[in-house]
Formats: structure tokens, C-alpha cells, sequence
DNA sequence: GAAGTATGTTTGACACGACGAACTTTTTCC
DNA sequence: GGAAAAAGTTCGTCGTGTCAAACATACTTC
């Protein structure tokens, strides 16, 4: 399903954690990125040495982890889609933060410049006060319930929302917070 | 990377095809799969019988291929997300129809039933003229163009775009529209 | 400095979603 | 109604991303 010529969201995800990490602490190691991607170390130990044939990270044997120039410009790139992401999600729609960077962080990956970019002026006007969001805000309490509020019929809906773990909101630490059926 | 007691995107996307396929001619059947999906024949065959066996869809052996109840259900809402994100795409941040489709093409499978509620709500709104957009309608001309205009960095970008198969924006017939790089 | 614990790596296995090629059925059309 | 073409299925294979378990290395601590 994804193209040679560009990463893969799995990888995305992984020098997106390795650069957090670089943020947080002095140096990364495998396991602090197994625990911020929710995998086993072995999994990192695998995919790290994929990036590295790439030359996007470096890692030293039983050693640290740390992102090339090259690495670091693609982790920068899905931070700020992230950021702009959330940043609409949350300023624009008003959904709540966790909700919110769930969704980010599955979009993150894919989604085109040009979307980026249009959401990136939509948060930036509004913030500014250009555009004027008070009839959405009101109204806006309810449909933030546990139902699965987008669709009408009846039967099962695949929609759900999970806890998010450290870095990689999408890998749930294998906990659901809510199945949702499609009720209304 | 997927769970269980959900359907992949992949499969979301088998049903949604099938879906669209129902509301245009009489009946599917496995060819107009693949083409629809951009998918060779043996590869439907093989997922039509993992969604049969979940009672997703009816499958006469060498005929046609239709959804169950519960199949349609999932594909409805798969196809209300779809309609939501590209709605909110094209009406609010003013995208282009076509990258509107690839972009919600991939948000459909994973985003929150709160986030597409709020997407709908916003561009009821919008539509109704409650919410002004004059303030971002001006200026968009720009930024549509060619070169990765999300990020600032140097180096390489992995945000791409692609054209659309009939279905399935997301599995272009293997040609990619334009490889961006960050430059700006 | 040796033992015990933390961390990392390797290996073998698995499910998924895909392909191509060989084969089978169905349809078409002289 | 039989041959040729089109459609569908099966089979073997592949790459990805994952795990658990066995093994290897590094770090602590006495």
C-alpha cells in the first residue's frame, strides 16, 4: 500500500518520537521509543535498522539513538502537520485536546500540503479574530457524548477512540476508551 | 497496526467501493473491484472472503457481489465521513475538489465521530451564512501551487500528491501528480 | 571484579494486503 | 455447440510491521 519513494507512516511515526524524545531528554534509546510508540524493543531494533539504511537516524550498537539532518527535517515536517492539525481541530472545531491529537496524529501522515496549509491560515485567522467562530462555539456542549453522534443508522459503527500513549496517540496501550454504536 | 473488533482501512474501502458500485450499475461483481480499487482480481477475491466470513458481504461463487445489511450500514458510514471531511475541505478551507477527495479518502477510515460531528456542524454553519469566511476567501489564490508549501525546512518533504483512481483517490493508477519538496 | 539487573539484538513466527501466473468457469459469438 | 475470450479463483511469494523468547551486552552495586 505505500509508495517506495516515501516513508511510511509507521516510519513517520518513528523519527516523530525519536525527535520528542531528542526534546525531552539528553539522549534516546530503544527503549524509551518502544515506550513511546507502544511496540516491543525488537520492533524498534528492526525498524531502526531500516532508517538507518536511509541514513535518517544513527544508532550505536546497545547504544543511543539520534536523528541525522536528514531525519530531523522529516521529523520537523510531521511535528509542524501535527501541530497545524491539532491546532484546527482544537481552535477551529473546539474539540477536546486528547480527542483532538488522536486525530491529529492519524493525519499527520497523509494529509497534502495544501490541506496543511489551508489549515495552518484558518487557525491563523481565526486566532487573529478575522473570522468570527461564536455561532459554533454555542452549541457546542453537546455531541461531545459517548455515542457515535456523526451517523444516522442503526447497526454497528466502526467508529472508536483510545487512550493515548506517551508519544503515538494512535497505539491505544491496548486500552479502548470507548466503543461507539451507531444509536441515534 | 489494526485491531481486531475494527475493520481496516483496507476493508472500509472494499466495502465503500462496493457501495458505489451498487448506486451506479445493477450489480458488482469482482472485476469492477479491482478496477475500482485499483487492485488486481486476485486480491479482492482473497479479502471478499475474509468479509464474507464477517458477514459483510454476499459472494456467489464466480458472480455477483453484493453488501449485507450490516455491510451497508459500515459502508454508509463510511461514505457520510467521507462526504463531511470533503465538505469541510472544499467548503470551509476552500480546497480544490480534487485533493479534497484524496485527503478525506484517507481521514474517512480513522477519524472520531466527535471531530466528523464538529466537521458537519462547521459546515452547516458556513453554508448558512452564520460564519463569514470573507476574511479567508481573500489570499487563497497563492499557496496552491507546486512546492511543498507547508514547511519551512530544507531537505526533503515526503508530502505528495496523487491522482485519484475512481474509487480509491488513495491508490492512484500508479502515478504520482507531483513530488514536492520543501524549498520555501 | 563478579553477580545481578537493565537494556538491546536476533531469530522465528505471524497476519495483512498485495502481486503474478496457472488454472477454472462463464460468457460470447461464429 | 464448440472455440475463443473474459472473468474469477487459487497458489506461491513478497514486504511490512508486529510479537515472544532466546541470547548478548552494558550498567550497578556490593
Amino acid at each position: 500500500m505505500h509508495r517506495k519513494d516515501q516513508l511510511s507512516p509507521t516510519h513517520e511515526m518513528y523519527l516523530k518520537v525519536l525527535y520528542r524524545l531528542g526534546q525531552h531528554d539528553d539522549v534516546a534509546r530503544v527503549r524509551d521509543m518502544a515506550k513511546g510508540l507502544g511496540v516491543s524493543p525488537g520492533t524498534v531494533s528492526a525498524v531502526l535498522k531500516k532508517l538507518e539504511r536511509t541514513a535518517l537516524v544513527r544508532h550505536d550498537r546497545y547504544g543511543a539513538v539520534t536523528l541525522t539532518p536528514a531525519g530531523t527535517a522529516v521529523a520537523e515536517c510531521v511535528v509542524r502537520r501535527f501541530e497545524t492539525i491539532k491546532a484546527l481541530l482544537t481552535q477551529v472545531l473546539g474539540l477536546d485536546p486528547e480527542i483532538a491529537e488522536v486525530d491529529a496524529c492519524m493525519m499527520e501522515h497523509s494529509v497534502s500540503p495544501a490541506t496543511v496549509n489551508r489549515m495552518a491560515r484558518m487557525v491563523g485567522l481565526v486566532k487573529a479574530g478575522q473570522i468570527d467562530l461564536q455561532a459554533f462555539a454555542e452549541g457546542t456542549k453537546r455531541s461531545q457524548g459517548g455515542r457515535c453522534c456523526e451517523c444516522e443508522t442503526e447497526g454497528v459503527c466502526q467508529a472508536e477512540t483510545r487512550v493515548k500513549s506517551e508519544f503515538h496517540p494512535r497505539r491505544a496501550a491496548s486500552s479502548k476508551v470507548g466503543k461507539k454504536v451507531c444509536v441515534d
